[in-house]
DNA sequence: TGCTATTATGTTATAACATAACAGGTAGCG
DNA sequence: CGCTACCTGTTATGTTATAACATAATAGCA
């Protein structure tokens, strides 16, 4: 059930890879954390999930929700917002802030901050399975030329924090 | 012309400083790039700036716009979007793409790719005078309590950058 | 000065992205 | 059965952003 190793230096968006075997491993691997955590990866879900799987690129909502429609599983914004938002939550699916777009996950089943690399050019993004600290030298080795890089961390500030000293 | 050296060392956002000091420091580094750069720091542009410095946190497109409105200086989307558009582009201003928000530089005048802290409870954002790598050090340092960090890097992926060999 | 190219602003209209709120349906369980 | 929990359908609207065109100010230069 792993990866193939040819497909795994590389981010996926430019590399070529075994497309079909990429999408069905993480299908059935969303179908397995879905059954162990106890959640429901529905028709709409798991149709929402293929789609961005199989496009393999960043897509905005309005995309994925046209292609529910066009397949008779929801016509109406909520429905494609309410399916991406779930499989956000479950880690399938990322989303891009800089595009307002989602993407599969690259390699799901590993808990990660993602991090992305965006061509300003064709609109390719490929997700870097790094720590953060390495994107530059990724990038490097990708051939990936970096303009930008944009860093967004949310969490607590000290005066919202609960405090634990009175 | 430099910062006072008292407020240096913690990201503005969460640590008491000079406000208004350090407002008049950026609209004067401000008019001299935009002199040495031969650009117009025209009213609406410079009064855009000055709504984020003097507010000292990240706003919406339209909330900027209300309070140029509330002035006589425009009353139209592309009003606000305009000068926003400039001033990032001049980099006296950030764009948060995770709160679809704009923020004024912290430190303007050094070239830098911009790195936030955002507190999900209470929205203060901070700028952090990083380079990227150092993110968890300076958050830790400054008490802030990241749930989640976002990376978003713009360039040239390898089909699309100029070929130098033929 | 007068011409023209450039840059900036004003305005209309609409595109694109996102969510609140409520109604209806279905599955599991006591 | 009747309850609860969860998912889906739909209406309506809110929020963010830009295209496109008209007008005005400015700068450079013959």
């Amino acid at each position: 059930m792993a990866n193939d190793p040819k497909m795994t230096d590389t981010p996926l968006g430019f590399a070529a890879h075994d497309h079909s075997a990429c999408v069905k491993f993480a299908l059935t691997s969303a179908q397995a954390t879905c059954a162990a955590r106890g959640v429901q990866l529905t028709p709409v879900r798991q149709r929402s999930l293929e789609i961005l799987l199989e496009s393999h690129a960043a897509m905005g909502a309005y995309d994925v929700l046209a292609r529910l429609d066009a397949e008779g599983l929801g016509s109406k914004p909520p429905v494609a917002y309410r399916a991406l938002s779930f499989l956000v939550d479950q880690g399938f699916v990322h989303r891009i802030e800089g595009l307002n777009a989602f993407i599969a996950c690259a390699h799901p089943g590993d808990k990660h901050d993602p991090a992305f690399m965006i061509c300003t050019t064709c609109g390719t993004v490929a997700e870097a399975q790094i720590s953060s600290a390495a994107l530059g030298t990724s990038a490097a080795q990708s051939g990936f030329q970096i303009a930008q890089t944009l860093i967004e961390a949310q969490g607590l500030c000290p005066a919202c924090q609960p405090q634990v000293q009175p």
